[in-house]
Formats: C-alpha cells, structure tokens, sequence
DNA sequence: CCTTCTCCTGTACGGTTGTACATGTACAGA
DNA sequence: TCTGTACATGTACAACCGTACAGGAGAAGG
C-alpha cells in the first residue's frame, strides 16, 4: 500500500524548490541546477517533469499566488471579527513584510506579471480579492480601489527600502480612507 | 574639430542602449550582446568601458533614477503652478503611464533595489523626492508618506493589470488624502 | 615624418546553461 | 512469473554566456 513512487508529492517538492529559489535569488537568475539542487533531485527530474524551465517557473509563481490569495481570506476573516480595523489592517500588513522572502517572491511574480501576459491572470485574481477586502472595509468600490493601491504601494516600498514599515504614515493613510462607519466599529 | 572619436558620447550610447534592453527583457535577461546590438555597437565596446556587465546594469538603472527624480521635479513644478492639485496629480500619473516601456524600467529598479543593496540609495532618493511632494500636497508628513503609497501602488497595479488607470478610484483616494485647504486652492 | 597614447573591435576561451535521451528501475496487470 | 508502462536519472551536447586580449586605427606632440 506504501507508494514509495510518488510522482505528485515529487512535482509539488520541484515547484515548492523553485519557489524558494525564485525567493532567493530572483526569476531572472534560476536555473534548472538551482532548483534541483534545492529540492534534493536530480537535475534529470526537473526536466522530466516540465518540459522547459519557463513551465516551471510559471507553475512555481501560479503556486506562489494561490498561496497568497489563501492569506488573503486569511486577512478577510480576522478583518471581520476585528472590531478596530485599521489597527488590524495595519498589523496585518506588518506581519505580511515579517517573512521578507515569500513578500519578495510575490512581488517578482507581480511584477513579472507586467511583462509576460500568461501571469496576469494570476496577479489579477489576487488584486481582485484584495480590492474586495478594501472595499468592503472603505465602504464603496472607489474608494476600496485606492486603499488597495495604498497598501500595495505600503509593501512595495517597504520591501524596496528595508527599512521597517511605517506603521503612523500608513495608519493615517488607511483611516483617511476607511469609511467612518467602518472606523467606529459597527457595519 | 569634429571629434571623431567620442568616448563619452559612445559610453553614453552604451548605457541608453542598456535601458531600453532592460526595459524590454527585465534586468535577469540581460546580456552584452543584446546591448551592444541595440547600441549598435561591436560587442567589445560594451566590455572595454565597463569592466563587468553588473557594472554596466547598475550604471544604467542609476540612469534611470537620474531620469525619474527629474521627471519628479517637473511633477513639483506642476503641481505648484496648479490650481486644482488633485485632478493635476491623477493627469501626471496617468501621463506617466503613457510611456510604459519607461514606468517598466523603473519599477524593475525599484523592485531589484529590494534584493541589491547597492541599489536602495538611489530608490531611496526617489521615493524621498516623492514622499516630498506628497507631503506638500498632503499637508503632513504622515499623510504625505500615505499619498506616496498610494501612489506607488496605483502605478504598479496599472502596471501589472495592463488595465488603463481607474482614474475614478484613484482620485477618490488621492481626494481622501490631500488636505481639504488643498483641494480647495489655496496653500 | 615618427612616436606614443588612447580608443576601438574581432576573435577566442572556459564555464554554465537548457534540454535530449539512453538506460535503468519499480510497479500493475496478465 | 513475465511483460508493459510510467517513473527516474546520469550523461552528453550544442548554444550561449561573460570576459580577456592581441592588435588595428586615429589623434596629439614632436
């Protein structure tokens, strides 16, 4: 019964390899030896399974945005049993900028996005969802469009910077944004 | 009198040659011979006035920088000369827009900032230039550091989406942020 | 004219890359 | 047990890479 073959759980070790190493050290810089190294294959094993290195960085940074639009329901949820939103928002986004390598792999695949087309539809799920949890917080789609750009922006230049995240800028920030309804407490 | 010999027009040419290429094919894909084709110029001239190509990279993204704070200026000129700052800001970024090729370039400076130290200053020196101008029209520094966000993150999101700018929602925001002595007119 | 210096470039080389593929191995069905 | 099929991988190769460098070419000073 044991399945000592296990194709699957290998392919999903490659890609999770390849995102780590996109993590690392950049899309433009991996490499099929990086990856398989990372994954403790062979290098035999990453071509077999993707036939060529852009198939799996693409399925690598696919995984990357389904595992961000999971944190991102995540936020949703603890956005709704909040009764003080923006701090909530706000120490979100900070504990979002603690794990600095997965942070800096979603923005590459963002950013990739820009450039290759097959991406889009993955950076633009995410968006979505993340427009959706703002707008519900500012109370109307404009307005939740733009306090999506701001946290958007928040990450980016934190990342861009290193320096800490600015949490008075942005907290004045999200409540200038933050329908007033939503900032006393109640729907 | 007519100089035949040009060293410092030719480095230039090299290193105009090497943002339009990173601006194309992303800062990971860039090689001497793709520059030095576009430069058109024999591939050695490329490796005789940059001793390594990271050389020549950081050279041309400083370029850029160089190009983004002044463009920054003319922003800040812009804004002063306006009467109405809100509607100038969203027209300025939307212009900015326009030359798409040059928003990539830049915004894959500042995303490589995040991984390359030797970067950050010059990221730093824009987003500090930025961050001024928010902060005029935002009447505070903190309020300024969120409309710089703001900002930055519309950008990127248009960037990324390859959607037109949602002016709406943007000017919602940027409404949201701007002091109401602002929006009003006077300083 | 010659010398000297800087500019300039074609060619070459060692190293790394993506990918192909022959060979082997484990498992399922007969 | 035998056989076929999918999984697995070590090795090989052509292509491309960054970089080095010998040597040509023009300008400047004598």
């Amino acid at each position: 019964m044991s399945v000592r073959r296990d194709p699957e759980g290998r392919r999903r070790t490659i890609v999770r390899a390849a995102m780590r190493v996109i993590a690392e050290v950049g899309r433009g810089q991996v490499t099929h030896r990086l990856i398989a190294a990372r994954a403790e294959v062979p290098l035999g094993s990453t071509t077999y399974y993707f036939p060529t290195l852009d198939d799996l960085v693409v399925t690598a940074m696919r995984e990357a945005t389904e595992d961000a639009r999971a944190q991102l329901e995540a936020w949703a949820e603890e956005l709704m049993r909040s009764d003080d939103q923006v701090t909530t928002l706000v120490d979100l986004i900070a504990g979002y900028l603690a794990d600095r390598e997965q942070a800096l792999l979603e923005y590459e695949l963002y950013l990739a996005a820009a450039r290759a087309p097959d991406l889009r539809p993955s950076a633009a799920l995410w968006l979505d969802g993340l427009r959706g949890i703002c707008s519900r917080l500012a109370g109307g789609y404009e307005r939740g469009v733009a306090l999506a750009a701001l946290v958007d922006g928040a990450l980016l230049q934190a990342l861009v910077t290193g320096d800490p995240l600015d949490t008075e800028g942005l907290r004045a920030g999200v409540a200038g944004l933050v329908s007033p309804r939503t900032t006393a407490g109640s729907t």
